[in-house]
RNA sequence: GGUACCGUGGCCGAGUGGCUAGGCAGAGGUCUGCAAAACCUCGUACAGCGGUUCGAAUCCGCUCGGUACCUCCA
């Protein structure tokens, strides 16, 4: 594909990407709520949306990317209770709720560096956009579209669903809704169990609470996103990402909401990355299986057998397509750690090499192999963001570039345009697209030096044929996890 | 129970009507003092059953299994 083609979840369809306006993008993400720390659930949309906006931005597009920070009273009907999530935790922690949403914002922040993400165009927190969305909840009032009670400001999905398509992005049906609720005792104060609170009335115990025209309360858990979308990036806007987990009701009721506010619908492309499971099983905490980034990042937790660096998740995921599902088992995870120190490897060896060949390649097949393996990856990428077949014709330039490192193939067999294209391609798409970076130590210029010291010592034990003190500067490296290679030509390298 | 998506070789995963990705693991080989790395060669897989078609992993139906959200239960 020449054009970028972008699947959109509302339509159920891939469909022509197209800014609303030139030249630019407005992509809003949902971000984390910080009542604790981040876990492997996160990776995966943050990690998607970082080289849809990379991607994005490479296409030459202005993108104004928009994550937020949850920081209020979340709150979810679980049994009957509304229940505050930040505010229970920082009473069991006994933290000030701001010292809480700090403390897990800085560690998603650093995750996300580990991760190599950029950072979003705007960060905003619904707890600096309290006035916002009040403002937008007394707009659904005013238009019929919202009822108070006891303080609590509820959406009325059936007057809603009257005139607009409630349920076509989750593909949920309305009147059924609708009607698997009827009997219940105690329904409290919405009209309908399909209707979701705007605000929230405060319960004397509840901790996070601001004035309002209803009273002391506090945000719902949708009307943030609304709010703070339409105010950074507009009334209507291109790109919505989030886990596929949020489409009902999170994102529906952000429609709705903004539907009526702005009086159109806010989206162009809904996206949705799809979920992750662990060792083929759902991540949550019946199965105990939650694995936070910390815990991955050492290994210290019971479903994993070593510790797995962030460049290895980064690169499992983009193995996969973001629409599928992603099953991190350490069998798998290992395999990514391979493959990823493979191409990393011939990559740095690429990007260090210099200029070769001449002005027509001895070898045309081969060189027209390469341009054609390089020309193929924006295609893959236009399609909906196909990362992992980008990562497949990479992986068949590998061997191409290790036979030109090992001089299996002669260095003047690709013209030297290809192979300068070659570089410039590979450091395109490796580092600023897929955001992969290198992890080894080599950046540290005094154990360059000493590692020198040592290869030197290796090559003169060598020559003389003295295999024991050879092999025990080998093996020692090797145990502190230093890998040093023998080369065909007597040099020698170490990862 | 409802809705949606999915089920690919030992493992992970692309691919959506004919041209049968890729990674990891495994086998053989080259190179090497030995090893590692690298390179070369090797696997004809698409849950099951039936149908459409000249031809299906790819379309349709059913069955089984998985995942997500909802519901129910608690």
């Amino acid at each position: 594909m020449t054009d970028l083609h972008i699947y959109n979840s509302y339509s159920r369809a891939k469909e022509k990407f197209e800014s609303l306006v030139p030249g630019h993008v407005g992509m809003y993400v949902c971000g984390p709520t910080v009542s604790g720390e981040s876990h492997l659930g996160h990776a995966r949309p943050y990690i998607t949306f970082d080289y849809v906006y990379r991607y994005l931005s490479h296409l030459g597009y202005k993108v104004r990317y928009v994550r937020n920070i949850t920081d209020a009273g979340h709150f979810e009907e679980e049994g009957r209770e509304a229940e505050d999530k930040i505010s229970k935790k920082a009473v069991l922690e006994k933290l000030e709720p701001m010292e809480l949403v700090q403390k897990y914002t800085n560690l998603f922040h650093w995750a996300m560096s580990q991760f190599n993400c950029i950072p979003p165009s705007i960060e905003p927190t619904a707890t600096g956009h309290i006035v916002e969305q009040i403002d937008m909840i007394q707009e659904l009032i005013a238009q019929g579209f919202a009822y108070e009670v006891n303080g609590s400001v509820y959406f009325d999905v059936r007057k809603y669903a009257e005139g607009h398509d409630y349920g076509k992005l989750s593909g949920r049906v309305i009147d059924e809704m609708l009607e698997t609720t009827r009997d219940l005792e105690g329904q409290d104060e919405k009209r309908n169990k399909t209707d979701f609170a705007l605000w929230k009335a405060a319960p004397p115990e509840h901790i996070m609470r601001w004035n309002s025209p209803w009273g002391e309360g506090f945000p719902g858990w949708h009307i943030e996103c609304s709010a703070m979308a339409t105010k950074y990036l507009g009334k209507q806007f291109d790109i919505h990402g989030g886990g596929m987990d949020l489409q009902f009701p999170h994102h529906e009721s952000e429609i709705a909401q903004s539907t009526i506010c702005n009086h159109t619908p806010p989206v162009r492309y809904w996206m949705h990355n799809n979920m992750i499971t662990i060792n083929g099983r759902k991540m949550g905490k019946s199965y105990n299986n939650v694995i936070k980034l910390t815990e991955l990042f050492s290994g210290q937790h019971p479903e994993l057998e070593k510790a797995y660096s962030p460049m290895t998740v980064r690169f499992f995921i983009l193995q996969t397509h973001y629409r599928s599902t992603l099953d991190f088992g350490n069998e798998a995870l290992q395999a990514a750690e391979k493959g990823l120190k493979r191409l990393m490897e011939a990559y740095e060896w690429l990007q260090k090499a210099p200029a070769t060949g001449n002005g027509q390649p001895a070898d045309a097949a081969l060189e027209q192999k390469v341009k054609d393996l390089l020309a193929s990856f924006a295609g893959y990428m236009n399609d909906d963001f196909g990362t992992a077949r980008v990562l497949a014709a990479m992986f068949e330039l590998v061997p191409v570039i290790n036979g030109l490192k090992d001089k299996n193939i002669a260095a003047t067999a690709l013209s030297a345009e290809t192979f300068s294209l070659l570089q410039a391609e590979m450091k395109l798409w490796v580092e600023d697209i897929f955001g992969l970076r290198s992890e080894s130590a080599a950046d540290n210029s005094k154990l360059e030096g000493v590692m020198q010291v040592l290869i030197n010592l290796r090559k003169e034990a060598r020559a003389k044929k003295d295999w024991g003190t050879s092999d025990a500067i080998r093996n020692q490296l090797a145990a502190i996890g230093i890998q040093l290679k023998d080369e065909k030509d007597g040099g020698m390298s170490w990862t």
